[in-house]
DNA sequence: CGGGGGCTTGAGGCCACTCAACGATAGTGG
DNA sequence: CCACTATCGTTGAGTGGCCTCAAGCCCCCG
């Protein structure tokens, strides 16, 4: 319950775990960088050139309408893989939440392994797959939920993804929740502030993206699942 | 422009494009089979033991709340393949939206191929990509267009998609484009009526979904791209 | 011709959005 | 260390876009 995923060394789908450095192949280029808070990575439509392995640090993926109108696809945490694209382009665009540090890969030496060795070709799959996974639940919470639901999806996401013994430091604004959540920020706040109401959830001292984690039954419940 | 890319033979990714009678491996297992309107093909997290491609019809995935509410993923029509799962069950439910013929395969045997022949593999991933990208345009919209935005995205695909000579016969009721789009079928009547009556769309004698894109300029000026 | 499903249209309601004010907090520079 | 400021978050009031509920039409199909 309380396995901290936030580890990077912990996860499954490591850089390393798309075989960069298995067997036969020498790790080709790993190298690293570090991006200050709400810096862009990398924009929509770029030449997709690396693949980004988060360090340390939150990253948001979005799309932008032309009147500003902003959809995040995903938040990328400590260990996710992210900008992985098959097509040449990115189809986000990618900033870092706070400061953040990533680890690079070239793409093209990722394709060449991939061609050769079907262990690595089978892992991209698998995390195509699982992004694709998530896109398609994803629709179902901004096309049916509503707002509390929505909300009660995303803190049990997060709780998931880096609650340590309940507790969730959330890297990221109540605007990018909403962004997230096809809300708006003033909703994510009258959500949270009725489920701290209702018992659900507690703030830690001052800082109101520390969550706590009190009812994580009733909390479940608000959150239906297909 | 009025390429017939419901053509299934003239598609690039049709079952047979996956290899499966390519060069070295015999065709192992493609039969048929039919469903009647409204017919369930597979339901949600059941095991995926097949994959299959529309032959003739049209099909509707989806996935549903425990109170009834519906969202759509995707429709699939004449090519298209689906049910390609990575994990083992089904993440949607399929049904033929109107009497619908499709062909199949085994999935195993599929992997199986996958697993030696470099070309199947990326096909797979391409495909897989494909869908991913769909589904991340999707968020957009469902999180943050309007419902006219929506109901011009959906007819711009479908124009990209069915049309001949700019005629759209459309397969699927109100009620499935509503939750396609995350609307209602009121809202997307309206919407539609508001179309007729700015003179960017017709229908034809008198069936109602039989559309002539009358003005795809002014409809494409109605779908914000991000 | 009768029944039923699909579509449109209207009237009214509600949930989320918009606009606004205010407090709290973190970051900045003196 | 402390003002100063900008940013973030909360809360309230009012609006509006989409939903709900309802009626009626048309077409398909027995």
């Amino acid at each position: 319950m309380f396995v901290r995923t936030a580890d990077p060394e912990s996860r499954p789908n490591t850089l390393g775990a798309l075989g960069m450095e298995s067997a036969s192949n020498p790790i080709v280029n790993l190298s690293e960088f570090s991006y200050k808070k709400g810096k862009e990575i990398f924009g929509e439509k770029e030449p997709a050139e690396y693949v980004y392995q988060v360090k340390f640090g939150a990253v948001r993926s979005y799309k932008l309408l032309p009147d500003g109108r902003r959809q995040i696809g995903a938040f990328h945490l400590a260990g996710d893989i992210f900008g992985l694209e098959n097509g040449s382009d990115h189809r986000f665009t990618a900033e870092a939440i706070v400061n953040t540090t990533v680890r690079l890969i070239k793409r093209r030496s990722l394709e060449m392994v991939a061609e050769s060795d079907p262990v690595v070709s089978r892992n991209l799959l698998s995390m195509t797959t699982n992004n694709l996974q998530h896109a398609e639940d994803h629709m179902l919470l901004l096309g049916r939920k509503t707002s509390l639901e929505r909300v009660a999806a995303f803190l049990i996401e997060m709780d998931r993804r880096i609650a340590a013994a309940g507790v969730m430091p959330l890297p990221m604004s109540r605007r990018d929740i909403a962004d997230y959540l096809g809300l708006t920020l003033e909703t994510v706040s009258r959500a949270l502030s009725r489920m701290h109401v209702l018992g659900i959830i507690g703030f830690i001292s001052t800082n109101q993206r520390q969550i706590v984690l009190l009812d994580r039954h009733q909390l479940a419940s608000l959150d239906l699942q297909d």
